[in-house]
DNA sequence: TTCTGTGCTAGACTTTGTCTAAACGCAATT
DNA sequence: AATTGCGTTTAGACAAAGTCTAGCACAGAA
């Protein structure tokens, strides 16, 4: 029984199944990053992962950092959040909802998606598929 | 009667009247960039702006396109657009609607309010206001 | 005319993210 | 044990979008 391990975090085994469970190879660097990622739900952007991930010592390079999230996202791991013109954000939270976007600070809130109720979506057209619907509500200061 | 003048655009006079609307200085640079945007409702990125301003003779600089997009964004002219991780798109369409974006493509169409039906939003936390709520369809080729 | 403030500009700079070419690691084969 | 092959990782160069700076132009006020 390990004493240490996060509240609501992954342990690393639990994470190796996470990765093969989506068709990813479970690497040293991968789990590493994966492992940042579920320690909580979360929204982190490329950046933050690799000053997390590299922590303690540096073991994972920046480009590294870069290919895995693209891969994760693309596997399904993590979701591309898109509420800040510079930067990419990634969501490790997977479960459907939404966002609140606070324009003056940068922060991210989840909403959930009992709150919004959306209805009838049109169609996609012919020959395409529907890869999600984002709803992002921004917000700001009076 | 000019010949010359585009289907659905807004001549000069008008464009001056609507960013005095809005509160705007029309310096020649303003106008022009204002023209470019209204000449029909488009979504485009600063430096479409850029080169379709300067497409005769180099007018504007591209410290003054940055400048003044985000100027008509904050005083309500445009709205900014994120769909594209790599780059600010503006809607010169200001009539509350949706977006469908081609992800392989990167093309970006409207979709009706109608369309989409968004029900009871949650409210701002206290101080804050709702600034807007963007809703995305992300498509892509099966 | 001088002063002041707003707007414009070229070009340097910053930041996020991508690309490239080489090296690594590991498993299967000889 | 050595060889081959393939996927992964890496440092560092690079690209692209956008911001910043310092100076110039111009208009209106004093």
């Amino acid at each position: 029984m390990k004493q240490e391990q996060r509240n609501t975090g992954l342990d690393r085994e639990a994470v190796v199944r996470k990765l093969r469970e989506h068709g990813i190879t479970p690497t040293q660097q991968r789990v590493d990053i994966a492992t940042v990622l579920f320690e909580r739900p979360q929204h982190v952007c490329a950046d933050q992962v690799l000053a997390q991930v590299n922590a303690v010592e540096s073991l994972v390079s920046k480009a590294t950092v870069y290919n895995t999230l693209g891969l994760f996202a693309k596997k399904g791991l993590v979701r591309e959040v898109l509420v800040d013109p510079t930067r990419l954000f990634y969501d490790s939270n997977m479960i459907p909802h939404h966002h609140m976007y606070h324009s003056d600070s940068g922060m991210l809130e989840d909403v959930a998606p009992g709150q919004v109720q959306l209805g009838a979506l049109p169609e996609a057209p012919e020959g395409m598929v529907i890869e999600g619907v984002d709803v992002v509500i921004r917000v700001r200061r009076i």
